[in-house]
DNA sequence: CAGCATCCCCGCAGATACTG
DNA sequence: CAGTATCTGCGGGGATGCTG
């Protein structure tokens, strides 16, 4: 078979053909990156307890995320060897710098979230006025 | 018909079934949100500027973007009536807050990718001893 | 408990065509 | 130029079941 019948079907994982500064910024930024970094901040977490902080995020997505983050080197996976297992994540150096700065949004965002409501409401009322008036 | 038909296909827009909080932490973080709002922090933009500007964002998804980042009250649109028709857009004043933030994480990511980016080859490296060897 | 494997849906996002 | 409208795919992400 030739080369070129196969380039077509080479896939490496969803998003990586991008420049890697996108790349990074879309791990941090991403739905559940940002609130894993958040919550490492305040104190290591094991698996389970990373789950019920954030709440509603699948096992699939919060295991996905923080390989992701570990990959990074953001996110310090520290598994002991006991029955039942107990694995711990924390922040690396690195990790806690993104985290640093991600908190910077999320305080940003919990302060002006009513703002932003208003914001909303004027935007839909007058958008119901043009249509109908 | 009867009601409960139709509540089944009651939908609201993609993603509102969740607290305000973490809805608007989305916009700002979404894949083009971020980008967007690190362009206008420099300076306002046409729309075809920030096409230009970001590059590679659809149409589809840049409209999109734009008028969720004007509804939360982020960014201002300036339509002036003429042909051929030419539409500004800015940072509000709670936009640019929520830029700085943004930017905050985009300058991080500019600085520490080159590390990051070694933590993945570690990372990698690892991983294949660990299956191989 | 912490994950992996599998299945499957639907919604994000790109492509295309059209409008003011 | 700056959008809208419509179609389509494909991959994100949830649900479930199983393993060490």
């Amino acid at each position: 078979m030739a080369v070129s019948d196969e380039v077509g079907s080479v896939r490496v994982v969803a998003g990586e053909a991008m420049c890697p500064y996108r790349l990074v910024l879309e791990h941090v930024t991403s739905r559940w990156g940002v609130l894993v970094l958040i919550e490492l901040l305040d104190r290591p977490h094991r698996f389970s307890e990373l789950r019920r902080a954030i709440g509603r995020v699948s096992e699939k997505m919060l295991t996905q995320t923080l390989q992701t983050l570990e990959r990074d080197g953001l996110v310090h996976r520290d598994a002991k060897p006991v029955i039942p297992p107990r694995v711990d994540y924390s922040l690396t150096d690195l990790g806690r710098e993104a985290a640093e700065q991600v908190r910077g949004l999320a305080v940003w965002t919990e302060a002006r979230m009513g703002e932003v409501q208003k914001a909303r409401e004027v935007y839909d009322a007058r958008k119901r006025d043009s249509e109908q008036g």
